[in-house]
Formats: structure tokens, C-alpha cells, sequence
DNA sequence: TGAAATGTTGGGGCG
DNA sequence: ACGCCCCAACATTTC
């Protein structure tokens, strides 16, 4: 056997616990190159932040330096769209000789049909090609209610998710291959622009790149702020969350090692035992669950609603409403401290999502699809299952989805959430000297607006959440 | 991973 | 001492 494999990186930007280069570096003996397509109109289609794709890039650095000290080149090679992606992986292993491809598998669905064409064509070309599934802990397709149907609902998928690990156990993490005899060739360098996309407007300050920093803060936050995670993660001041999801998203770091180091934060288990630990591996099956969702029902990601009724609600159009509400200047002081949040970093607070997602779709009843592009288009960790899955979750349109009643309050939820207000002021410093009190109440503020130049409530609370409970009913009543 | 409306109870002010 | 009212405080129901 003589192979020299070519392995294609994609969103597992990292080296630790990488099934397609274990596997390539395992079986090659004439080498290991990589490779990485840029597709900036594809991205740019896809509604990636400038702030991901300057992360993507950073990451990527950090990646080639790592799999040149492992005697493995990495080639930068840019593509405008998914179309030409088979016609460059198949001269890049001409090129170098290659005659096996390795790479871990997207679920999404251009991202599918870009593989299947992949596969094709260099299966065609004389290649033996690999995929793998990486990209979750338990592979999409591989859990099924007794009935032989996919999981809709969290928590029945939460236990055939814990029950699949227990049954099978949890695949070590693998360790990053051994450096081999010889490099190739020389690594390409990495680009400092990508056609349309702004790289000024990252955030290494924020987002330092590199799996090593990325397993740091793993490590970091297991042997810490994780045994205070329950009590401080809907906090938004508190930075009681393990701000891990842009790593996860590239891949920099592995959803397996993060359970695996979880578990051992736990004495070994999954479900039961310290509040912390547990509580945070259920944020990591929620992405398992969205992901698997996103397979079993690709319609999802593709504009559609997954309850039907759902797709008949009128919608407003609200241009103006929706510019303020992008611009954080909704006049709710908890909902664009969150939105500003997200526009100065890339990142916003989980529950800051839920409120201000929840604002947006009942209290403005503008179209969710709306606020799932601009947070994709804004954010550091925008990930297509987790984004549409949320936001499916706030517009009550979705799996498992929050019932259609059952509305947030902005104000309640800020005065339970952030009591002092301390989060609010951090990130809308025009109300910095109003009283607590103030912030906490939509009549708060009324005479001192002006003079903070500080907007208006866009709607009356009350009245918005009477709106939105007669518009659901009237859809839902009418698909009995 | 709600909030508001409605119902119930019990303490205390007050004539 | 008693009835009445008010209204927290809590529970239940409804959306």
C-alpha cells in the first residue's frame, strides 16, 4: 500500500481529535497534504460575519503552523462558489499526486450536496475517498424513536442521546498525529483579505485563535466558572458561560473533548451529579439536537418553518421597526444592550438571544427569518443549526418550540436577569445614570428621553403581547 | 428556558 | 369583639 493522502479542512480547524487526518495519517505512507478552500461568495451567500470569516482566517494560520510542525502543508486555494470546489480539490491531488481524500462531514445542506459532487468527482478521478462524522458527538441519523422517527422534541432526544453514549461509550479523543518523515511542499500563506468581507472588524482582542487557546479556555472554565454555571449563566453580567462557541463552530475545538473533559469535571458522569457540569453539558446536546434536526429535516434551514400553520402568520413589514432593532435602539434597554452587544463583538449572551428573539418576533411580529440573517451577518459563533434552531425555538415555528403564549416580558426578564441593571449600562452607556428602577419599568423613562437621546418603546408591551397571542391562535385554529 | 389573569387565604386596619 | 375591607402572598388557570 502506498498512499498519499490528501485531507480537506473545513469548519474542524484544529489537529487534536481530527477523525479524517487521524485516519489519513494512520494509512498514508507517502504523506499527508491538506488543503482549504476559500469561497467568499459562498460565504457571503451563506450570511457569514465579517468578524467569522476574520476569525476563520486567524484559526486557519494557527492550524497551517501546527500541521507544518507535523510535516503536513497546507494549501490555501479560493474558489468564488461551492461549484468549483470538486474541479480544485481534484487538481490539488493531481497536482501532489494524491490518491485518497479524508474529511469530516457538513450536515448542512449546500455544504451536503457540495461533498456528494466532491466524492463524486475524485472517486471518479481514480481517488479513494473518506468521510468521517466529527462534527457532533453522536452522528445525525444514528438515534431513532422507537418508531423508526427522527427526535422533535429535546428531551426524549436528551435521554436517546445519553443512552447511545452510555451503550456505546464515548470515543476517546484522538491524539494529534505524530510528525511525519517529510514535508510534501511548502504551506501557502494565508490570505489578509477576502473579497467582501470587512477583516477590520474583527476581534482578536476577544477571540485570541489557536486550539491550544481554545483548549485553555476549556480547561480554564471546567476547572473554575463551570461549578457556578447554573446560578450565573443567565446572568449576562456575570460571564458565567464558557464563551467556547466560535471555537466549536470552526472546529478549533472538539465536541468530544468537551464532553470527555465535562464528564471528568463530574466523576465520570453524564447526567446526574454536580449541578454545573450537568447543566452545561446540556447546552452541548441542544447543539447535538439542533444539528440533528437540521438533517432530519433540511427544510428548516432552507427559509421554512418546521410547523407549518407557523408559515401562514402576517408577518409586519416594520422596515423601521426592524432598523431599530438591528441598530439597538428598540427602546427597551435590556433588549439593545443585547443587540449592541452582539454588534461591538461578535457575541451575545444566551439570554440576551432568547429576549431579544423573543422581542423581535411577538412583541415587533416581524418574520424570524429576519433576525436569524442579521445574527448570522454579526456573528463570531454563527452556526446554521444553532442559529435557525434558536431562533425556530422564539418564534415558537420550531422543534420543541417555546409555546406561542407564552411570551417574554423584557423588563421581568431584565429585572430577574440583571437586578442592578449593571449590564444594561455597560452596553448602552446613554442610560449609565439612570436609576435601576427606571430601566426595569417601560414607563421609567418617559420625561428624561430627549435629553438622553434615548428612543421610545417601538411598542407597548402589553398591548404588543395581546397582538401576537390573537395572530398565533387565529393561524393555529385554522389548521384543525 | 413565562407572564398575566384570576382565585384563595389570612393578617391587620378600622369603624 | 366583630364584621368589613384591603391587599400582600401564594396558588391555580389561562394564554
Amino acid at each position: 500500500m502506498h498512499t498519499r493522502a490528501l485531507v480537506w479542512f473545513r469548519a474542524d480547524l484544529r489537529v487534536d481529535d481530527h477523525p479524517a487526518l487521524a485516519e489519513a495519517c494512520r494509512a498514508a505512507d507517502r504523506g499527508v497534504v491538506g488543503v482549504f478552500v476559500i469561497c467568499p461568495r459562498q460565504w457571503r451567500s451563506h450570511d457569514w460575519a465579517d468578524i467569522k470569516v476574520e476569525f476563520l482566517l486567524r484559526n486557519l494560520a494557527c492550524l497551517s503552523e501546527r500541521l507544518k510542525r507535523l510535516r503536513i502543508p497546507l494549501l490555501i486555494r479560493s474558489v468564488p462558489t461551492f461549484e468549483r470546489v470538486p474541479a480544485v480539490l481534484r487538481d490539488v491531488a493531481r497536482q501532489f499526486n494524491c490518491d485518497a481524500l479524508y474529511f469530516n462531514r457538513e450536515y448542512e445542506v449546500n455544504e451536503r450536496r457540495r461533498d456528494e459532487a466532491v466524492t463524486s468527482a475524485l472517486t471518479g478521478a481514480g481517488l479513494d475517498v473518506r468521510a468521517f462524522d466529527d462534527r457532533t458527538i453522536v452522528a445525525p441519523g444514528a438515534l431513532h424513536t422507537r418508531q423508526g422517527g427522527d427526535y422533535t422534541v429535546f428531551t426524549p432526544f436528551k435521554r436517546a442521546w445519553t443512552a447511545h453514549i452510555e451503550a456505546h461509550g464515548l470515543d476517546a479523543p484522538r491524539p494529534a498525529p505524530r510528525p511525519r518523515a517529510r514535508l510534501v511542499c511548502a504551506p501557502d500563506s494565508i490570505p489578509e483579505q477576502i473579497a467582501g468581507f470587512d477583516l477590520s472588524r474583527g476581534r482578536p482582542d476577544l477571540w485570541p485563535a489557536g486550539e491550544r487557546v481554545a483548549q485553555r479556555r476549556l480547561s480554564d472554565f471546567l476547572s473554575g466558572p463551570v461549578t457556578t454555571y447554573r446560578k450565573l449563566r443567565d446572568r449576562p453580567a456575570a460571564e458565567g458561560t464558557s464563551r467556547l462557541s466560535p471555537y466549536l463552530t470552526l472546529g478549533v475545538l472538539s465536541p468530544r473533548r468537551c464532553l470527555a473533559e465535562a464528564r471528568d469535571a463530574n466523576d465520570g458522569r453524564l447526567d446526574t451529579g454536580r449541578a454545573g457540569p450537568v447543566t452545561w453539558i446540556n447546552e452541548l446536546i441542544w447543539r447535538e439536537f439542533y444539528q440533528h434536526v437540521l438533517v432530519a429535516f433540511p427544510r428548516v434551514s432552507m427559509g421554512r418553518a418546521f410547523q407549518p400553520p407557523t408559515e401562514r402568520l402576517p408577518w409586519r413589514t416594520a422596515d423601521a421597526d426592524f432598523a431599530a432593532w438591528c441598530a439597538g435602539r428598540t427602546g427597551v434597554p435590556i433588549v439593545d444592550a443585547g443587540l449592541r452587544q452582539l454588534a461591538a463583538t461578535g457575541w451575545m449572551h444566551n439570554r440576551l438571544r432568547m429576549i431579544v428573539a423573543t422581542y423581535l418576533a411577538k412583541d415587533l411580529l416581524i418574520d424570524w427569518r429576519r433576525g436569524e440573517q442579521h445574527f448570522m451577518r454579526h456573528l463570531v459563533d454563527g452556526d446554521l443549526a444553532s442559529n435557525n434552531g434558536g431562533w425556530q425555538w422564539a418564534a415558537s415555528t420550531g422543534t420543541d418550540a417555546v409555546p406561542y403564549f407564552r411570551i417574554f416580558n423584557p423588563y421581568t426578564q431584565a429585572r430577574k436577569f440583571d437586578p442592578d441593571g449593571e449590564f444594561i449600562r455597560e452596553w448602552v452607556p446613554e442610560l449609565r445614570d439612570v436609576a435601576t428602577r427606571a430601566l426595569h419599568d417601560p414607563a421609567g423613562l418617559t420625561e428624561q428621553r430627549a435629553a438622553l437621546d434615548y428612543p421610545a418603546p417601538l411598542c407597548d408591551h402589553t398591548a404588543a403581547r395581546q397582538r401576537a397571542i390573537e395572530v398565533f391562535k387565529a393561524v393555529l385554529r385554522r389548521a384543525d
